[in-house]
DNA sequence: CGTGTTATTGACCAACATCAAACTTAGTGG
DNA sequence: CCACTAAGTTTGATGTTGGTCAATAACACG
């Protein structure tokens, strides 16, 4: 019944994912996946949270792409942030009880539901995962941090860099991506939403980017030709992400 | 010894913010009273905590506004967030160890620095309190998701009315602030950080507001004249500041 | 294959930035 | 109380990034 992980897969994802941000004892370890999980398959473009929500269930990523979203008066998208397999992606409403934005499937997802009365006693028992999860949301609060200044200052051909950057880094910090490059599963209209700018200005911008020899794009695919060039063209510095040194190592050519 | 609010108006600032956003327990809320305060004055443009700082106590604002911001690689400044008193502004720091961002005086402030040591001991003690603290990063998260949707998709008109819709709620909340309006202790250069604009347009956008009727400034003071105009023009919707309703109330007219 | 979605490109436009200068306000020191 | 100064506000002229509208091409999937 153990999977390579010690766990069934899920909850290996979840504990790959802990151990990029946090260091968790044996304990702890053995805790999460004794977490009860409710799997479920979601199509694309259907919604897993929706504002005004009251869950009492959180939501682990298992397979897929997630967009935390809010919708404003004129019917405009803005994307607050991307989640990927690992990810729990309303921690935050272990505290606030009413969703202030909403959550959809980019793709086809694999998902577990996690009563939050699990969570809160697995926290109890042990602080370790308590520190974890609330670091979890800490780290989340600075990705929105920094999103912000890309939108508010940043050039768009910046911020696409930046957002390249900051994909490739995350799934490599979970052991997922490639060595030079990763599947981006969402459209340029998805990447307007999320930086603020106009699916026709994102494609030209990319453009940009592949006519400087930063990236080659065959189909929905990302290869990073020029890493440092990327990295400089985006201004990305992954302290924010406030990953442990042996998941940024991941990253390096 | 005890005080109107039951203690020190240092420690009754923070136990007033702190119901705007939880239910505490007369328990809870003397622990926070014998929370010990090391009170400092700041000018004007001093940084209380810098990017890359590993600090060891939390700053809690008493007096005077505060600005969260980064500076990016061509110089350029995204303040991220505006703190008044009443705000512990680096919470976050008791899982993040190093800074992301830095944390400046807007006016000359008084702060109060507490130990990471008593305000862990205080969570170990009164989980309430544990809460209360989580759930007050949670809702800096929830401002900054709000702020970037504002900076993405929302027009300089629509993201300044925004704003003061928001300054105004939040000091309100937590009484201060008046009637109709507020003292506005920044500049407009300082907006323009915050919303990713010029000063240059914020004088724009503000002689249109006035010219609107939505507000008057007379000096330094933003005073509304619409407020239900204001509101609407900014799209604004305080549920995302997660208010106690009591809290919400001290903002009608 | 067809049909809907996504990507790409062009022509034109608007919101906001940049640059520069004048004006107002708030301190500061004599 | 008044000059002097620095900071902040206001306004105009002009430039640029990125938006809008529209059409076509390339895919993806049943």
């Amino acid at each position: 019944m153990e999977g390579p992980a010690g766990g069934a897969p899920e909850h290996a994802r979840l504990i790959r994912k802990l151990r990029s941000i946090a260091d968790l004892s044996p304990d702890a370890v053995r805790a999460v996946e004794r977490l009860p999980l409710r799997l479920r398959e979601l199509p694309a473009d259907s919604d897993i949270v929706s504002e005004g929500d009251q869950p009492t269930e959180c939501c682990l990523i298992v397979e897929g792409w997630v967009a935390r979203y809010k919708l404003l008066a004129r019917g405009q998208r803005q994307i607050m942030s991307f989640h990927i397999a690992g990810d729990i992606v309303d921690l935050q409403g272990l505290h606030l009880k009413v969703m202030d934005h909403s959550l959809c499937a980019l793709t086809p997802c694999g998902v577990a539901f996690i009563p939050h009365a699990a969570l809160e006693e697995a926290m109890r028992r042990h602080p370790v995962l308590q520190t974890a999860f609330w670091r979890d949301t800490l780290v989340d609060a600075a990705v929105f941090r920094e999103w912000m200044a890309g939108i508010g200052r940043r050039t768009a051909y910046q911020r696409i860099a930046h957002l390249f950057c900051e994909q490739f880094t995350r799934l490599r910090a979970v052991g997922l991506g490639d060595e030079n490059g990763f599947e981006l599963r969402i459209t340029q209209a998805e990447i307007a939403d999320a930086l603020g700018l106009t699916s026709v200005h994102v494609n030209r911008v990319l453009k940009a980017l592949r006519q400087d020899r930063l990236i080659e794009t065959p189909g929905r695919y990302v290869n990073i030709l020029n890493w440092e060039g990327l990295r400089s063209a985006g201004d990305f510095d992954p302290s924010y992400l406030h990953l442990r040194a042996a998941a940024l190592n991941e990253r390096s050519p």
